[in-house]
DNA sequence: CTAATGATGTCCT
DNA sequence: GGACATCATTAGA
């Protein structure tokens, strides 16, 4: 992964999948800034776009937080893949998670995307959030795992998708402004997973950028 | 403002 | 049967 700076978008550039071939924690550092592109679906006819300004680190089966923490199951298979592709599970019943595979084939790690700051698509982000939640700033639309699958029409059908490709309808793409700069950057421990006991409860792989109005409720 | 709580499906014990 | 990588709503200070 290069240099940080303004560099030319061309469209149809892939996302640089080596970026998730190292340690989730470090992968997850480098997402942050980066785009989430949605593009239209029968829905929501407008493009959605959102910076990733939240992420966690999840690891393997040592990692007693991440659901790669039994092994290989039916559902965490996808961890266990190639890297740069979605995983998307179901929380609590009813809120969908998007995670990106990291780390190289056979060995399970993910990164949790928290929180986008909305940067296109507003509307369209707005229509797919639950009835209750659409009077909300456009800043409050993706900040929290749910919210921001929510926003973005993501479920579990986008498991497996290539989320480098340029043509998947669901992607990455580099920020056309640089990586932000690490004075904006903050970790953190892991939010909600105070069963895993240490020294997985405590180890800082939560990021986050902290002057970004779009960060999720528990900071 | 903070705290409590219900919704709801899947996975693991 | 219990717990869960959560959220929106309601009740209370």
């Amino acid at each position: 992964v290069t240099a940080a700076g303004p560099r030319p978008q061309p469209a149809g550039t892939p996302f640089p999948r080596d970026l998730f071939e190292q340690d989730a924690s470090v992968a997850a550092r480098s997402l942050l800034g980066v785009l989430l592109v949605r593009e239209q679906d029968g829905a929501a006819p407008e493009r959605r776009v959102g910076r990733i300004v939240e992420v966690e680190a999840y690891g393997g089966e040592d990692d007693r937080a991440s659901h790669a923490r039994m092994g290989p199951t039916p559902r965490n298979a996808p961890m266990f893949g190639p890297a740069g592709r979605a995983y998307v599970y179901l929380v609590y019943g009813m809120h969908h998670c998007l995670n990106v595979v990291t780390g190289p084939e056979g060995r399970a790690a993910a990164i949790l995307i928290r929180a986008l700051e909305p940067i296109e698509g507003q509307d369209a982000m707005r229509a797919a959030r639950r009835p209750g939640a659409r009077l909300l700033r456009d800043h409050q639309l993706a900040s929290g795992p749910g919210n921001a699958a929510a926003a973005f029409g993501i479920d579990r059908g986008h498991t497996g998708l290539d989320l480098c490709s340029p043509d998947s309808g669901l992607r990455l793409v580099l920020p056309s402004d640089g990586f932000p700069d690490d004075a904006r950057i903050a970790a953190g421990p892991r939010v909600g997973i105070g069963y895993a006991g240490e020294p997985w409860a405590s180890v800082p792989w939560r990021f986050r950028l902290t002057d970004s109005p779009a960060l999720s409720r528990g900071r």
